[in-house]
DNA sequence: ATCATTACTATCCAATTAGATAGTGACTAT
DNA sequence: ATAGTCACTATCTAATTGGATAGTAATGAT
């Protein structure tokens, strides 16, 4: 059974992978959406819990999570203006998948961690 | 409790999720880990069932899985030459991740097929 | 001699993604 | 008057990824 090509928005998706990274993938996302189901968060608390992340980055990917309505988006009329992310039910849906992930991740890293070089990689915790 | 940062191979990854996708990111390593979890299949096999794949994405990226121990390469002493790829034990550990990635996928093209513009957006089966 | 087969390399180029850096608006506190 | 806060935009540039195209080696078949 061959799997046919699907078109969205103008792109050509090969396959159901390429097509569910399309909404979660990219460097930001899946970290950020994990933050989110812990919590809703502010702008800056979502910054500092992602130490590398650029405003840049930060606002163009939290703007595609709410397009896509992984995550809603409140602003509150205060000076300094204070806004509010959280995750939506759509959103709570691609949490098992980040898990799976996410798991698949830290057994490499323990993998990874141990065995090379002798002294673990994992930096120690501060 | 933050995820320290993970040094492998001189790159610096902040989160499993970001470790995780060194091994399996990219279009087309989840993909052929996918067939050859169906079965053991030849360079040109892998080919045809990946249709839109060129050569050189595609011997990069097996040369990729190969190195991280999520397939093996089998090259039989003939001519024409015959090389086989398998999934290896570690291969395998990854079908449950590919799996959790596709069925989104594949929920959110029921989704998106089924709702944007009346029409699916689902090509016709040849 | 030439062609066909198979599994690749080797270049070059285009597109996408991400990072660095600086600036904005509105109000409050000093 | 000036500085600080917060949530952003706007540019520019660097790095990575992926695609197009062509070529190679060894041998058997015609």
């Amino acid at each position: 059974m061959i799997m046919p090509d699907f078109i969205y928005e103008h792109k050509v998706y090969y396959n159901p992978v390429e097509f569910a990274m399309h909404f979660i993938g990219g460097t930001w996302k899946m970290p950020i959406l994990w933050r989110l189901n812990h919590r809703t968060m502010r702008y800056g608390e979502i910054r500092k819990a992602l130490p590398h992340i650029t405003d840049k980055m930060l606002s163009s990917q939290l703007k595609e999570l709410e397009k896509h309505e992984l995550i809603t988006r409140k602003v509150y009329a205060e000076v300094p203006p204070r806004v509010e992310y959280s995750i939506t039910k759509k959103g709570k849906e691609v949490i098992p998948v980040i898990e799976a992930i996410r798991n698949y991740g830290l057994k490499k890293m323990k993998e990874k961690g141990l065995k090379e070089g002798g002294k673990p990689k994992l930096s120690p915790e501060k």
